[in-house]
DNA sequence: GCAAGGTC
């Protein structure tokens, strides 16, 4: 008798066999893939693991122009990470001849496809119909043996619940793509990358209301009065926003000359519980104020520390910490490390976490294992020391905060300032990132005299609502049940990518704004969050026999055929739109000749250039060294922009005119002269003029590349300085491909 | 090349 395990990743495959068996050993395939086979009364168990979809959908034949008729195919086929293969290969060689197969991933829509497709593409023979499933909550001893023990058969509602998941995306991310992409084609014969999809499309709408909103944002003014005195107070007037010139006005000349009165001096104090355990948004949020990071840098770098070893599995949603991950364990590892034994001594006899609302079906919140690292990289060592520190406070005791408010009374006009400072440290001591207030308290009562030293007015403008930043997007996006806690920082990502979106505080470029424009046109669904609750709706109609996958793909098909059918019937123009957006986003200045200057990007040398929109008329280009940033400053000779390059010395960067022969003599530039034959090829040297100053190349570049500095030319033929001018080669190469346009 | 969803 053979009984084989398949599991949703390796983690939970060492779980599941440590909790069914204690003679459970880990074995290896192939020397990489690590999967666990036990023995008891006669019986092979083999527990192997997915490491999530191994299969993915593509479309059935490449004449089939429209993506509607799709397969599953090993996902190491069509995607570009391969490590899938051997996964593969190993449930496949493994399971062969096994006479029972239990499906153990996760139980949920993704986890029962995961299972279910491992069995029937990899295990083969109807394992799929044939197999049972455990259905456990938790990766605990205690849920594995129970699901273990009560196993029934596969929901194959569930799995077509899954599959027309998958298809529906894909019917609409890609068709509706393809679609936009051949628009441009058809109207300027370029290509560029574009997409639209079921959760993308949704986050750069959020993105482009947010935009508008602040372009069309009027200003209104107001004026703030603040009052100067002694123990650098500066007190606010009490109405705060003054928008009537008039009464910010009186206010001010009513105070002049005037002392204050103290009427009021409040000191409280309130407690601060410590903060709540990490789930990935929580950490991907942190990283951001903090760090500075990226969420799909954190995520990177938390996906690392848990393959590691050093911390627990980063995509939970989970702000809670069960007692059965033994506390004490943690603390004890932990406090191997000095720095971390200073915090873990101070700890209170009972451990009790501090933890937040969020659970998570499959996964505790993110908590290190106890086990010490080392050779981390610099992004692994910050979000480690995120996570021990967080872990540390959340079972610390409350901190306490001071707060002094006190009313004073300038000629019958009310101002208040406040003061805070932490009274008791508890968590805080524990938990480096978080700044701690610490005014001075000033000592003054109720009813004395404070002098004004001035009264200032200040003149404001109200301002729009703030961008959202990588982290208050996402956090946004969690808000809305809009992608899943694994995806979200990578269509954040994909937004930047596409060049719909730029900068820390998010703003969208041309291009974002006109693919949202025109989907708003064709398919509003797809912009709006409708698409993803109408899929909800549908998809649990599935599970709750009401709807049949069929009926649903088909609907699907025809849908997605009708916006096809327009966005085809409007292609010219659409591409004509979509195609000047994307220029624009890359208008770098204007050209002498009128016309705009666009940051271009040549296939054929693979260098980003500068060239005007006028072309061919106008022949304009710039060319760009590798790393060059444009700058929004323009020069100050001949008004072109400025652009940031690395320093001929490496360390640091410069500041220079986009045109490197700006104020120099540029006759030699359109007839360089001829200082000699190439040794390499025989054609003639040039004297040329570049950013880091005069040096020669062949006129036959790029075919040949020799280059060599003014002073090498004499030394040109005499064998033994030959070396001299190949070592040097590589130094003068970089800049005669600046120099090729 | 285009999606979104798992995961190392």
């Amino acid at each position: 008798m053979h009984e084989v395990i398949i599991s949703e990743k390796p983690k939970s495959a060492e779980k599941i066999a440590k909790a069914l068996s204690p003679n459970a050993q880990k074995k290896k395939y192939n020397r990489k893939i690590n999967y666990w086979e036990f023995e008891e009364n006669g019986k092979k168990t083999t527990v192997l693991s997915a490491v999530g979809h191994l299969y993915s959908l593509t479309s059935a034949s490449s004449r089939d122009r429209l993506g509607f008729d799709l397969t599953w195919v090993p996902a190491y086929e069509v995607e570009k990470q391969k490590y899938t293969r051997d996964y593969i290969n190993a449930i496949k060689k493994l399971s062969k001849g096994a006479d029972k197969f239990v499906h153990a991933c996760d139980y949920d829509v993704e986890g029962t496809l995961i299972g279910y497709n491992a069995l029937k593409y990899a295990c083969g023979n109807n394992a799929e119909a044939k197999a049972s499933r455990m259905k456990f909550s938790t990766l605990t001893k205690k849920d594995i043996v129970e699901a273990y023990n009560t196993m029934r058969d596969i929901d194959i509602r569930q799995v077509d619940h899954g599959i027309a998941r998958h298809m529906l995306d894909y019917y609409y991310g890609m068709n509706i793509s393809s679609a936009l992409m051949k628009a441009v084609r058809a109207s300027s014969s370029r290509f560029i990358s574009l997409s639209a999809g079921r959760v993308q499309t949704p986050t750069l709408s959020i993105l482009v209301d947010r935009e508008k909103e602040i372009q069309s944002f009027v200003p209104e003014p107001y004026w703030m009065i603040k009052a100067k005195s002694d123990y650098d107070i500066i007190a606010d007037h009490v109405e705060g926003k003054i928008f009537d010139e008039e009464r910010a006005k009186k206010i001010y000349a009513d105070c002049q000359g005037a002392d204050a009165d103290v009427t009021s001096v409040k000191v409280t104090e309130s407690i601060r519980k410590p903060p709540i355990p990490f789930n990935l948004g929580g950490l991907q949020s942190e990283a951001h104020t903090v760090f500075g990071f990226s969420p799909k840098r954190t995520q990177v770098a938390a996906q690392n520390l848990y393959v590691g070893g050093y911390t627990s599995y980063p995509r939970t949603s989970s702000q809670k910490l069960p007692e059965s991950l033994d506390f004490k364990n943690i603390f004890a590892g932990l406090a191997k490390d000095p720095e971390f034994k200073k915090h873990i001594f101070d700890l209170p006899a009972k451990l009790k976490p501090n933890e937040g609302k969020k659970t998570d079906a499959a996964h505790p919140a993110i908590h290190p294992t106890g086990v010490l690292p080392s050779n981390l990289s610099a992004d692994e060592a910050k979000i480690y020391s995120l996570i021990v520190y967080r872990f540390i406070s959340v079972f610390s005791e409350n901190s306490k905060l001071e707060t002094m408010k006190v009313n004073l009374k300038v000629a019958d006009e009310k101002f208040t300032f406040s003061r805070k400072r932490v009274s008791y440290e508890g968590w805080l001591k524990h938990y480096p990132f978080k700044k701690q207030e610490n005014d001075a308290f000033p000592p003054i009562n109720k009813g004395d005299q404070l002098k004004i030293h001035k009264i200032l007015v200040e003149e404001k403008e109200t301002k729009p609502p703030a961008r959202y930043n990588e982290a208050s997007l996402i956090k946004e996006l969690e808000k809305r049940e809009l992608g899943t806690k694994a995806t979200r920082a990578d269509i954040v990502a994909k937004l930047y990518d596409r060049k719909y979106i730029e900068g820390k505080k998010i703003e969208v470029k041309p291009l974002g704004i006109n693919i949202i424009d025109t989907l708003n046109e064709y398919c509003k669904d797809l912009t709006s969050e409708e698409l993803t609750r109408e899929f909800e709706r549908e998809l649990e109609g599935i599970d709750t026999d009401k709807y049949t996958k069929e009926q649903i793909l088909e609907n699907g098909e025809k849908e997605v055929k009708t916006i096809l059918a327009e966005i085809n019937q409007n292609k010219k123009q659409i591409g004509e739109k979509l195609y000047g957006a994307y220029q624009e986003t890359n208008v770098v200045g204007e050209c002498s000749c009128g016309g705009k200057l666009i940051k271009r990007y040549s296939p054929r040398t693979k260098n980003t250039f500068v060239g005007c929109s006028n072309f061919p008329k106008c022949k304009v280009t710039y060319s760009l060294p590798k790393g060059a940033n444009m700058l929004k400053k323009t020069c100050p000779t001949c008004g072109l922009p400025m652009i940031s390059i690395k320093k001929a010395s490496g360390k640091g960067r410069d500041h220079v005119c986009l045109d490197s022969n700006c104020g120099k003599d540029v006759s030699r530039r359109q007839a360089p002269e001829v200082v000699g034959k190439c040794p390499e090829c025989g054609k003639d040297l040039l004297k040329r003029s570049g950013r880091y100053g005069e040096f020669v190349g062949c006129s036959g570049f790029p075919r040949c590349r020799f280059t060599c500095s003014v002073d090498e030319l004499n030394n040109l033929g005499k064998d033994k300085n030959k070396e001299d001018v190949k070592e040097n080669k590589g130094v003068s190469k970089k800049i005669v491909r600046s120099e090729a346009k």
